[in-house]
DNA sequence: CATGTTATTGGCGGCGTGCAACTAAGTGTG
DNA sequence: CACACTTAGTTGCACGCCGCCAATAACATG
């Protein structure tokens, strides 16, 4: 990192990767396997590689790729970190990136590839102590995330490619932490263009079949 | 930047710096003196330095106090940009910048340090060839600031200390591109915490005197 | 058929907004 | 001094959206 004489700060890209599991909000963590802030617990992520990655944006989907095996959908930057403290190995920045996971994807995965990595409900995590400044990093993704429902922004790349209206409204639920109210959720739901019913297609199971919907094709979270 | 083997990205910060002039919002450009893409009309911009810089937010912070002179209120990350191929001095990342600066900020500096920096209103600044990806991050330093105000925060910075309730509405007027509401804008003032008026205060000169406004302390943006 | 559980809809009051008109205060003119 | 003109600030009203509460619909189980 010192070479020429100039110093060349270390770019990395980190994610915070949310899925639901069990009716909770959960957040991807890794385990460091290496010699900063070894054997704590992290936020997967990667240092840029500039002959493979075209962009930043492309480490954050590498590193999503390399963990779980899937691409997720919706990769957006949050924040900037940088400074010459928040890493021992020298001066660094850090791209923070917040992604979303469906149950589908997170399940094709089975299993992953070490258990040195777990989704973890949120409540729990941001009481972990995390390496480096990811305490940080974790709660800023969760407002970021948050404050995209408030604005009326729909995390459909939680759910499954067909979802009732009532896995929908609990994804926004759990994001925000508090709960939605039904009816006026479902209203805002039918005005809405970008998720659209799915004729004859009902939810099976027990009592009263709920009516499946899916994305429409113009739909960017 | 190529040196130990391995490719070091060169690292920027780019501040798109808003001011109002003459009933206009305007952007400060500056034209490149040298040789990438010289005499081209740029956002101002410069490199990384880790040995002054505590942060890239201090970089952004630097880059401006030389520019033009004075601490701009309000400087906020908008969105990284990274690649190979948008600089060609090699990989690089830019983090844009979105800054505000007051009426009487600007006239404190009188003139700008060379002549080669300028403020350009914004509808003409977009048409303009920028150099390098420049117009793009004009763009989305725009947008960026819309959104901010649709969501109801008050460009202050972009105020003087003291101000007229019409002042304010015609700087949110300004960065929409549309009217706003005069007698619902005013109502929304009213119940709005972090601007209180001055009593006593009035706008002198022609017609009816207007009551005068400031920041209050729990100001943020 | 009664009961429980989930799905879906409807009514109602409150709040904020956009629109339009109105009042208030000061300047300028004949 | 009456009157027109300009800017400042208010008021009334209709509309839309939201939260709250309740009702109805569809299905399962005993």
């Amino acid at each position: 990192m010192l070479t020429d004489g100039v110093i060349y700060p270390l770019v990395f890209a980190d994610v915070a990767l949310f899925s639901i599991q069990e009716r909770d909000l959960c957040v991807l963590l890794a385990r460091r396997a290496n010699d900063p802030e070894a054997n704590k617990w992290a936020l997967p992520g990667g240092i840029l590689k500039p002959m493979i990655d075209a962009s930043l944006d492309q480490t954050a989907v590498r590193i999503i790729r390399d963990k779980v095996g899937v691409s997720a959908g919706c990769v957006e930057q949050v924040r900037l970190f940088s400074g010459a403290t928040r890493d021992p190995r020298g001066y660094s920045l850090s791209q923070l990136y917040c992604a979303l996971l469906s149950k589908d994807q997170v399940c094709a995965v089975a299993g992953l590839k070490t258990s040195e990595v777990g989704w973890v409900p949120v409540k729990l995590a941001t009481d972990k102590e995390l390496a480096f400044d990811h305490g940080v990093m974790l709660t800023e993704a969760l407002q970021f995330l948050r404050a995209k429902i408030k604005h009326r922004a729909l995390p459909l790349h939680l759910l499954n490619a067909t979802f009732s209206l009532l896995d929908l409204q609990d994804a926004c639920s759990l994001i925000l932490g508090s709960p939605v109210d039904k009816s006026s959720f479902r209203r805002r739901m039918k005005a809405e263009t970008c998720i659209r019913p799915v004729q004859g297609q009902f939810r099976e199971g027990a009592y009263r079949p709920a009516q499946l919907y899916q994305a429409t094709p113009d739909f960017q979270f």
